[in-house]
DNA sequence: TCCCAGATAATACGGATGTCCGAATTAATA
DNA sequence: TATTAATTCGGACATCCGTATTATCTGGGA
């Protein structure tokens, strides 16, 4: 009876919500394009999300379990410290090229932040899990990363990732710069004794 | 004659547009709170600035033009080019503190970069300049920095200052964070060699 | 003094948007 | 099968917002 491939509209919604608050921010996405991507009625969205907030809320957090899974597996693929930085930095340079739509979808939810508790908590969890990340998998061996005034190992993670981050904006806003990509590397670089 | 001060109707409009929109986003304020703060009546919005979004870049030049010759300054008064990477980083530390508004006026206009191309030559114009006054004033001794695969200047200037702004975003996010403020100092030793 | 351009003011328009509600339909349960 | 709950649907409501239009005022030059 279910018209296509048997999913439920809830998902079907997740989905077209992802799509274009993703390409087009979630500001400039009316909840009607979102229900006509879906092929459902505007009022379902209402019915299981409640909210434009809440469907946003759901967006991510169905995103972010899906990459976290992503990131933790190439993180143990590495044999040592600094073998898991270089995947870490790897990933995110692939992720640029390839998925850049992520990246939009991450940085408009970190400006909302802003201005919304609400997005800023739903925020903060996700960069702690993601620090959580690094701090685990990447900061284990002490001696290899630098090490000044003894900062802690989360405070540390907090800064590689910003630098990442704030590399990443660079890029998504400047697509054809090639050289910043590769030069992400530098941040790998930087953070390792080599 | 002039209510306030004798300042002219335009720049009231652009003073209560700053405050309004650094405080609380550029797509949660109206213009009609920015007319109301100013003390102007509405149409004066459009009557100057034509649209929001001719005031929004009109509010951006000036805050640049301000900012821009300020952190010159600063730069200017380092002695050699690893004081004034220091200089550069203490400034955005006191910045995020003193001034965390200007930091959300900022990265606002980074997100909407994503989605209007208006915006984005705007941003650029002023990400240039920014990595320009780091490359001239900060790497001008090569010996003192990193390199890596030959990278440019130009290019290791923009991941210094994604750095610096990826963990900027953080701490705006997580003011009490007072860890991460002090760490910033790392960017800048892992950019000298010491 | 007259006139005209610039500045200020008041109001209205058109459209888009999130939300809500009641009815119709389908599925589940007993 | 009868009853109830869950889902789907269609439409409307109320509000807000950016913009445009028109009128009123002000001041300075001919």
């Amino acid at each position: 009876m279910r018209e296509k491939q048997d999913q439920h509209q809830s998902q079907l919604i997740i989905n077209a919500a992802y799509k274009h608050i993703s390409q087009r921010g979630y500001a400039n996405v009316s909840l009607r394009e979102i229900a006509d991507e879906a092929g459902v009625v505007l009022s379902q969205l209402n019915y299981y999300y409640k909210n434009k907030e809440g469907l946003l809320i759901e967006v991510v957090r169905m995103t972010a379990r899906q990459y976290m899974v992503e990131i933790e597996e190439i993180l143990k693929r590495g044999t040592s410290s600094q073998a898991r930085m270089i995947n870490l930095v790897k990933y995110f340079q692939d992720m640029l090229i390839t998925n850049p739509n992520l990246f939009r979808l991450l940085f408009d939810l970190t400006n909302m932040s802003m201005w919304s508790s609400t997005f800023r908590n739903l925020l903060n969890e996700l960069f702690d899990d993601l620090a959580n990340l690094i701090e685990e998998y990447v900061l284990t061996d002490n001696a290899n990363f630098v090490n000044i005034s003894n900062t802690s190992n989360k405070t540390l993670a907090q800064v590689i990732f910003g630098s990442l981050f704030g590399t990443s904006i660079q890029i998504i806003l400047n697509p054809e710069n090639k050289d910043l990509i590769q030069a992400m590397n530098i941040v790998e670089a930087i953070y390792t004794t080599n």
